[in-house]
This record gives C-alpha cells, structure tokens and sequence, in this order.
DNA sequence: AATGAATGAGGGTTCATTCAT
DNA sequence: CATGAATGAACCCTCATTCAT
C-alpha cells in the first residue's frame, strides 16, 4: 500500500509528498469544476498551503495538470502490470481487460476527468496525453493481441486496426458513463455482457451467416 | 416537421444571419483554443462586429456555447434524417451508418470540438449535450436496430444495449482521430473495414469456436 | 386640473406632452434606484418609447435630471403662490406655512428624490436646484417674514438669518423623515405642535426667563 | 470601551493603515466626484496601490463605503465622547452642542460627503447611515435634554420631538451649507446668533404676546 | 522552504449615445 | 419624428504570479 521508493532521503520524501499532496488536491478540482474555475487560491486552500507555496513545486499552474498526468500514468502502469502476461486465452484474456479497464477507471476517475477538463483546449496537454497514455495502452493492447492472432484464436489479421478498435469503445464507453447514459451508468454488466457477446460472435446472426455459406 | 423559414420579415433574417456568423466565429475560436482561452473579444473580432453586439444576441458567453450546441443539433438532424428508412438489410445499414457519421464528423467538426472544449467544466451543456445530441442519436440506432433484430439479422437481443456499446465505439473513434493516433487518423478506409468484420463475424475465430464445441 | 397653457398649437402640444412623459418614466426610476443605476434603456421602456426618441427630447441623460427639475420648479412654484399674501398674522402664516410645505413635499416627492439621488455628484444640478428652488424659498419667506418684523410680530431683526434657519429646519425634517426616522415619518403632527411650539415660544422655559430679568 | 489598539502585531498594524490609506482615498473622490462618477482605478492611483489591493481588503466598491461610514461613525463618537456630561445649564448646552456639531462637520466633511453622494441610491447605505450615526446622535441629544427638561430648563416636554427638531435644523444646515447659501457659508456667526436667540426666546415677540393675553 | 500581500493585465459585461432605416 | 441595433469605451473584479519577509 505504501509507495515502493524506499531509498530517498527523508528531505526529497517529504518534498515529494507535498507534491502529491498538491497535485491530489489540484486533480479533484479540476475534476470537480474544470481547470479553468479552479483557482490556485482554491488548490493551495484544499492542500492547505499557501499559494505561494504551489510555486515552489510547479513552475505554473499548467504544469500541475502535466504533475496530474505523470501521477495518473504511474496508477495505471502499476494497475495495467500484470495483464501482460495473461494473453493466451482469447476468453480469459478480454475478461480480463474488461475488468482491469475498469479498475483503471475506478482508481484514477478523479485525475482522468482533471485532465479531459483542459485536454480540449491545450495541445501540449493533448499530444502528452496520447502519447503517455494512450498510446502506450494501445501498443499493450497490440502486444497482447498479437499471440491470439498468431494461435489462431482471433480471426481479424489487422492487429493494430483491431487495438484501436478495441480503444475506442473502451474510450466511448467511459464517455458515455461521463454524460450520464442511464444504462452504461446503472448496468454495467448488460454492457460488458454484450460487449463480449459482439467481440466473439459479432452482431449479426450466424444462421444466415452459415447460410451463405 | 421543417421551419416555416421562407417568408421571414427582412429583420428578422438579418438578425438570424447575424446571429449564425457570431456563432460560428465563436465555434471557430473555441474549436481552436478551448472555450476559455477564447476571449469575447476575440470573438467580436472574428465575427466583425463590436464586443457589445455580441449581448445584443446572447445573454452572455455561455450562451454562446449553447447557441452552438443548438446549431449543431439542427444540423446533425438534417444531416441523419435519411438514415430514419433504411434499416431493412444490416449490411446495408452499417455501412450507410459509418458513412453518416463520418459525414456528420466533418461538417461540424468546429461546432463539436467547440462544445467539448467546455463541457467537462459545465455540467448544464453536458447536460444539454447529452439530452440533445448523444439520448436522440442512441434512441435512432435503437429504432433502427429493431427491426434488424425482429427479422433475424441481428443476434443481439439487447438492442438497448447495442446501440451502447455501437455509439461507444464511434465516439471512441472520434476521440482517438482528436488525439491524433496515426491509423485512425490517415487510415479510416482499414478502422472501417475492421469494424465492419468485427460486427459481422466478431473477433474470435469462427473455426475455433466450432471446434471447441 | 389640466395645465394652463391652453393655447399651444397640437405639434407643440404633443411634443410637450411626450417630453414629459419621459420626464415622469424618468424621475420615477430615479427616484426608486438613484440616477446611475437607472439605464435609458429602463427610462425608454418606463416612457414607453424607443431609446433613441429620448434623445429627440433631451440632449443627454443629464438632460433629463434638468428637465426634471424644471418640473419640479413649475410645480412648486404653483403650489406655493398662494402664500405670498397671507403674511400678516404670524401665527396664522406659520401654520400655513406648515401645510404648504408638506403640500409640496406631498405632490413631488419622486421628484424630489430623483434631483436628490444626484445632487451631490453633480455640480451643475447642485447650483440650479440652489438658484431655481432653495434660494427663491429662502427669499420668498424673507418677503413673508419682513411685514411680520416690520409691524413688531417677529423679535428677530435678522429677517435673513431666521429665513435660513427655518428653511433648514424643514430641510432636515425632510432628510430625517427620508431615513425613515419613526417619529418624524409615523407622527408628524407631533413633530408639528412641538415646532410650533418652539418657534412661538423658544425653548428655554419662561419662568426661569422672567426671574432672571 | 476603546479598543486595546497599542500592542497589535506588526502585520495587522500595517494592515489597518493600509486599510484606512484606501477608505481615505476613496472618501475624498466619492465626496469630490461622487460614488459612481469614482472609479476603482482612481481610488488605487489616489491610494497608491494597485487596483487588485483594494479588494484584498474590501470585498467590493460598495464595500469601500460601509468602511467609510464606519470611520465616520468612530470619529463622531471620539470627537462628541465629552458631551455627554455637560448637560446641566441649558445655555452652556445648547453653545456646547453647536460647537460640537460644527467641529464633527469640519472633521468629517469629506467622509459625509462620500456617504451622502450615494445614500439616496442605496438603501442599505441609508439604512446603515440612519442606525449607526443619526439615530444615536438623536438618542445622545434626547439623553442630555431629559435632565435639562427635568429640572425645569426646558419647557417642551416631548423630549423626542424636540430632539427631532433640532436634529432636522443641524442636518438642514450642513445641506444649506453644501448648496453654498452664502448666508450660511460665510456669516456662521450669524445663524449661530439668532440660531440661540430662536432656541432661547422663540420667534415671537413676547410683548405683544403679553399684550394678546 | 513557506508565506500571503501586492500586483496589474485582462476578462466579461454594461450602457449612453449614434444613425441608418 | 420614431426606432432599436450597433457601437466601444469604460467599468468592476479576478487571479496567476512574484517577492519581501
């Protein structure tokens, strides 16, 4: 439970707890209200510093959303870890990302929605966010999928096609729980059950299918 | 079900004209930089007129983004209007679907980017999004996978469900394209073409899954 | 009833009619919320015309508390001729004087409060509500006073000085019934017996006057 | 009863001088322009602070004139403190007072004339200005005339009608005095003079009085 | 390293006034 | 004369950032 850094110095453990301190209290405004409604007088109240204070751990207030980014990237290496090796079942191995995906959200929703609020309308923010989060889960995905693809247990040769596919759901779908969508909100089984029922029959029926044949 | 538009008193015309060509200058600059970088200054400067005129048709700033939200509305219902007949072959369907969407995208790419850049921080336009644009689009795809699935081409019962999880993996989609994730982004034709397998035959190998039988 | 100016053409007529108007709308909102926090646009539709005839009748907004005033001027200069005559018995004239005033501050309050609400940041007003409405006041009750001095009514010689001092002493009685000081506003004929009373008889009881002679 | 002011910690010292360099730089535009006419850029300048300090210490412009009439308020009872223990010969009294009067006007001249510049346009201010300075003047003068009435100085009974009385001749003298009735303004004496005379004797002729018996 | 008062550029909004219709 | 949309200067206030303590 407890940070696995055991070797700093006491002074640059304290210094980074302050850090973390600050920047937890930034990500729940700016999860709360958005970045821009949030003013440092509020952080430095909620991490009750001073505001003077917030400057000597971050150059400006941007770059608290970069220290939220970097905080929410090491939550999901370290919860994401273990998938990497589970991929040789096709079942098992979309249950499972099911379910870590899930976990993901759950434990980082607070820094995730810090950084949607400003990932708009900051570029920097944006490329930062692809390429430290996004892209890497992609490249995992890519990685885990490969194998299937190799024994035989998924059909669609175009791995990375099939990643950015996957992505994009697992995004839509967090979106969709974001704007209040009663039934991804409420029911969350339905969904996952109907997800893994598309991801291996696909939609349309196979009767017909092998009809055609 | 159209406006009575044609025979509008001239006032009345040039106020609406000039009430679309401050909205989309507004559109133009929170595309660009976010809602809140964007200055009513800036916009006055866009849409050529003087900052007070911009209170002359919108109560304040906000306004402007739910003026935004209101023109995109109209425009995503012409626009998916046709879609409202075609549901009698799946094959067909998804494809004119992906094709809409697509279209949707690309004419009103300004007007979303523009709402998305405020809407984490404004729980009334998420609101608004939601029961404007996302509710009415999800409801369509029900209505148009209904009788898909009464007729046997589509497996999935839970069309609630489905239509979820399909309007998940377009947004996704649209998202990814924003993070500018390069197969997305240069490669639609190939997302496409996965999709559509995915939907059709899902992931898992057909020959596997007879054989594990 | 009808105001005497019976020989108008119509133009000038309705002109004048307009104007005042505009004048009453005006005087109104100045008076229930003081002159800058009343917009023209407040005025406008109080008067019922469109912002911009305002500045067919007044040259500004400043204008309007002149005008104002103006009226304030005609009225009271109706209502007060009456006295010019009646300066021969002391008593009788005090107690008519009483009245009058309180006729005056009666029929134009909103008036009143509408000059107030500006005077003292507006130099120009000041110094017109001084030489059109105070000083004449002032003069006509040193016309009134003087015949009282003259046939031995009146003890004090300074005809100039009590004129000034009974004319604050209504001033202030004004002033303190406008902060709504209970006595003077819920029982002002009490404070009118007591006034009287001093101005017959001063203050100092007379017993203790007469042994000291 | 004062305030333990001597051993106040640096930082709240400063504060409080700061505090009052602003209050008396808005004082003095307010009184000389008015309170709208006045703005927040003028009173920094004026204070030699930035725009931003003066809301470090008041929430807002209106703010700013509530710390002017507590000011006020705090000097009148400085400077009338002694008052309240002369009132046992009716004419030391009554020259007392009007010393006392006119040296709180001199003293305060500029914070009155800030507060006056906005109190018809503000009823809280009005209010305020009523309960925290006119209302106990009255009552301070209602207290000191009882004994003078009980021991048979003062004729009129109804002491607070009289205090009223007064009252209403003070307030309308200083609002003579502003109007710049060259009486009042230049030849105090004068009004002082038959000001004692009135209080004393009455208008009246006390001959002819005798002779009416 | 911590503080928090001071800063002042910049923001959204108002409103008296103008002028084409 | 009447209209009311357009104007833009000016206003009050906020807030990220600095810096003396």
């Amino acid at each position: 439970m407890s940070e696995a850094k055991p070797e700093l110095p006491r002074r640059e453990r304290q210094s980074a707890a302050r850090a973390n301190q600050i920047l937890d209290a930034a990500a729940a405004l700016f999860a709360e209200r958005g970045f821009h409604r949030t003013t440092t007088r509020d952080i430095a109240e909620a991490a009750d510093v001073a505001e003077g204070t917030l400057y000597n751990y971050f150059a400006n207030k941007d770059d608290l959303l970069i220290g939220v980014l970097q905080r929410l990237s090491e939550s999901i290496e370290t919860i994401s870890a273990p998938m990497y090796q589970i991929s040789t079942d096709a079942r098992a191995y979309f249950t499972a990302l099911l379910e870590v995906i899930q976990s993901v959200q759950e434990q980082n929703l607070v820094r995730i929605l810090a950084i949607l609020s400003e990932i708009m309308a900051n570029a920097e923010l944006r490329a930062r966010f692809y390429s430290q989060l996004v892209d890497p889960g992609i490249q995992a995905l890519e990685r885990n999928l490969k194998p299937l693809t190799a024994n035989g247990q998924i059909r669609q040769a175009d791995t990375a096609g099939l990643a950015r596919l996957l992505a994009s759901f697992f995004i839509g779908l967090f979106f969709l729980e974001l704007l209040g969508d009663p039934v991804v909100s409420n029911d969350r089984n339905r969904i996952d059950e109907v997800s893994l029922s598309v991801i291996f029959d696909g939609i349309i029926a196979k009767n017909q299918e092998d009809q055609s044949r």
